[in-house]
DNA sequence: TCTGGGGTCCTAGGACCC
DNA sequence: TCTGGGGTCCTAGGACCC
């Protein structure tokens, strides 16, 4: 072991400060911003499908609501306890998201949007005395301006200002807000809190760390960075210094380019026949296409999947995962589904007596480019210049009309209903859909 | 009946090269 | 019996995140 760790009144001295801030239960609190009588009742936001609880208010984890739980293991259970129950929203939610960044761009130039609901800002040029006002003040006028109610954490480094946010929204009596810039609180903090809260150590870490005797934050800031590599890899390391107050994750003002893209879904209920497959991968090629022209990336490959569901313990069981190449990148739709239907068609077993009930297909593509600096290719080329500006044309259709406002034909228009994503309880497009729009009268609000 | 989707990074190990 | 010493690149799988 080396001595002891150096205190970060040792290390920092005037230097950085990142604030992590993110909306409480974002997805119910988005949910609430539309809807006063959700105020103080309990909320949970469901993932794709209607399968999980994802997000859950205070009211809905105080009924025993875990993260990730089953939705039709609770039904029952939110009915009796008046547990208000959503599908996910993601245009509403994306909405709100863009809105909250907004008003922190107004207090912090350098932003970096880490995900749907959270945000670094680099609050280095504010004076240390005045973080803390600062923080508060943010908070008060994210809540006042959009609606959604935020917790503030500030640190040296990111981990520890995700530290500090995570000690922010457990401890109430902090109003919101904790800084781990402050030597006394980082002192009794790191004591206070558990390693399994670390931003990156998850299950398998924290197992390793329990069996080397490690049980608050402060003990793995102490242990000596070096032998951990062996066990936790230069991630545990990078942790053990940011930790220290020493930066190893640099804040990313301008988002990386994406390397891989995937649509993939669950069915609603099973599938067992070849064209409702063919028809899901077709579809989720089409969204491909869409994200990727989007961010202007190609990819010179589909990689399909599909699967049965290991919950069906008792049916026989099948997994499927293959790759169409294609002559040179390319975004454009219609490409894609064809390689995608492909996928299936190559792959496809009749089945038996016994057939397979297939609960899940996706299309997954990685190494992707931007769609101009790839090479053009020397065989089989296609034929960029008329499917660029037809893509762009159903794009356009599409952002004015709704997505699958126009699709291609070749998707497919048959019934939709086996294989599609159950969305039963969600909410209106409040803030992106004309015909949406919440209704005000004198005085009334009527969502 | 009903159990999500979409990312990133890291490591180990094999293939191949000089 | 003995049988180099590096390199690079690629892939699969693990771990973690929201």
């Amino acid at each position: 072991m080396s001595g002891p760790a150096p205190r970060l009144r040792d290390r920092i001295g005037g230097g950085r400060a990142i604030a992590l801030i993110d909306g409480n239960s974002f997805y119910c609190s988005c949910e609430r911003v539309f809807d006063p009588k959700l105020a103080s009742v309990p909320v949970i936001v469901l993932s794709n499908n209607d399968g999980n609880a994802i997000a859950r208010t205070a009211e809905a984890k105080a009924l025993g609501i875990r993260m990730g739980e089953p939705y039709f293991k609770i039904r029952d259970m939110c009915r009796a306890q008046g547990v208000r129950v959503f599908s996910s929203n993601y245009t509403l939610y994306g909405d709100m998201s863009a809105r909250t960044n907004a008003v922190y761009r107004t207090f912090a130039p350098d932003v970096e949007i880490y995900s749907i609901d959270e945000s670094f800002l680099d609050l280095s040029d504010v004076r240390e005395r005045d973080r803390m006002a600062l923080a508060l003040d943010l908070r008060a006028t994210v809540r006042a301006w959009t609606g959604i109610p935020t917790c503030v954490g500030i640190g040296p480094t990111k981990t520890l200002a995700k530290l500090a946010n995570h000690v922010a929204k457990t401890i109430p009596e902090l109003g919101g807000v904790c800084d781990l810039t402050d030597p006394v609180a980082y002192d009794h903090w790191l004591c206070h809190v558990h390693v399994g809260e670390v931003w990156g150590i998850g299950r398998a870490s924290l197992a390793k760390l329990e069996a080397m005797g490690v049980d608050s934050v402060a003990d793995l800031r102490d242990l000596d960075p070096r032998p951990v590599r062996k066990s936790l890899s230069v991630v545990g390391e990078r942790i053990i210094h940011e930790l220290r107050g020493l930066s190893c994750l640099p804040l990313e003002l301008v988002p990386a380019r994406r390397k891989g893209c995937a649509v993939t879904r669950s069915f609603a209920s099973r599938v067992e026949d070849r064209a409702t497959l063919e028809q899901s991968v077709a579809a989720h090629a089409t969204r491909l296409g869409e994200k990727l022209r989007r961010d202007g990336l190609g990819t010179d490959h589909v990689t399909v999947f599909y699967h049965t569901s290991e919950y069906d313990r008792d049916r026989p069981q099948r997994s499927v995962s293959t790759t169409v190449r294609l002559p040179e990148h390319t975004n454009d739709s219609l490409t894609l589904i064809k390689a995608a239907r492909l996928g299936v068609t190559k792959t496809w077993r009749e089945p038996g007596s016994h057939p397979w009930r297939y609960n899940k297909a996706g299309v997954v593509t990685v190494d992707l480019v931007p769609l101009e600096m790839s090479p053009r290719a020397l065989i089989g080329q296609l034929d960029r210049e008329r499917s660029g500006p037809l893509m762009a044309a159903i794009d356009v259709c599409n952002a004015r009309w709704g997505r699958g406002a126009v699709v291609p034909a070749r998707a497919g228009l048959v019934e939709r209903r086996a294989w599609s994503t159950k969305f039963e309880m969600r909410s209106p497009r409040y803030t992106t859909q004309v015909t949406e729009l919440p209704v005000a009268c004198a005085g009334k609000w009527r969502p």
